[in-house]
DNA sequence: TAAAAGTCTTAAACTAGTTCATTTTTTTTC
DNA sequence: GAAAAAAAATGAACTAGTTTAAGACTTTTA
């Protein structure tokens, strides 16, 4: 993938919620990082403070956390035009408790904590796309952790693969029983009961 | 409550993020709606576009679904300080699936769907102000999904208790299982185990 | 391309949480 | 402040999901 190929995935991401003038484009583009991360690399690992935010131009990557029994869960998966990261600690500047692995190899834009500040300073419309993009995410994470508490495994399951048939068959089923919430064993009698019928 | 008084709880919840001239201040206020709710009447219900957001001057409500069942599953209490209402319908403009009832009598201020578009217009600052909004529940949402997939019931009560010491006292028993995903019974007897030790 | 490592399946025994039914306690209402 | 309604407690029978273990299949690596 060419720069220009991410340069116009990622421009395209903020045209759904802002206008950026030809300049403004490239002031904001020159903010950015090119990462690359090979499959099963760490993006970011526990214990670190986080110093970017991420946009994927290309790839899958996983965000978990490990439980007391070292338990993967995983928060969520990201794809090409998803923004990722641990948005907790990169604003308080505290140690964040996720990891980051890819799952492919990937490649990523990431703006870092001081050029987002720059960021809202000089384009001051950004906080507009920030504002929108966190609202969209917030009515996500709402109506996930309702469902985390109101459906059983199985309609989890039926959720993800109508929310995101690109994602279910781009993961391990492993690694979807660790989203879903619950053993591997079971996430494969799910699968072969929802199959059958 | 005076006027005066919900007026100074709402412009020091704004000033958390953002400062504003007396005249912001000023033009702020006047795109507001006083509502006062009694206990156990409904603030909105389920089928109904959502046209306003609320900021709880004093009260406690608690925002629910009703699933297949009839059972309900509560999503937020909102006390003093605190804002609710239903995002999603708020912002597409498509009607909700929530209930928003009083559990105590509640005096609100509100901000029309209409009036949220001017404010933006009128005063930017507020995209920065919302955007640390959204940015803060987003954390705490995050959070919260993550638990209700890696805890057990009697954790999720725990971490309850931890961090919202003030509702825990505050709301029945039956509507703390309705918030943390279980059955009233489950919680009693989670309750009683948890005060024996 | 063989070996190693990881993933998926299946099944039996187990446990966290539900359901249903009944009684006691608390709150609401007239 | 008595009666009615709602909330809380308790217990027995049940079910969704876990644990442990073992074998089959697939992917990775040298």
């Amino acid at each position: 993938m060419t720069n220009k190929a991410s340069h116009t995935l990622i421009l395209n991401n903020i045209a759904r919620f802002i206008d950026l003038t030809q300049l403004e484009k490239q002031k904001y583009l020159s903010l950015l990082t090119e990462v690359k991360v090979k499959k099963k690399d760490f993006l970011m690992q526990a214990g670190e403070i986080t110093t970017y935010e991420y946009f994927i131009a290309k790839g899958c990557l996983k965000v978990y956390t490990l439980d007391q029994n070292g338990v993967p869960h995983i928060s969520m998966f990201a794809i090409e035009d998803y923004w990722t990261g641990d948005i907790s600690s990169f604003m308080t500047k505290t140690p964040s408790n996720y990891y980051i692995k890819a799952t492919e190899h990937s490649e990523l834009l990431g703006i870092s904590r001081a050029n987002y500040d720059i960021l809202f300073q000089e384009i001051p419309k950004f906080e507009r796309f920030y504002r929108m993009l966190y609202q969209r995410s917030l009515i996500s994470y709402i109506k996930r952790s309702n469902h985390g508490i109101s459906l059983t495994a199985e309609e989890r399951y039926i959720k993800f693969k109508e929310k995101y048939p690109k994602i279910v068959n781009r993961v391990t089923q492993k690694d979807l029983a660790a989203y879903i919430g619950i053993t591997p064993e079971f996430m494969s009698k799910i699968i072969s009961k929802v199959n059958r019928s």
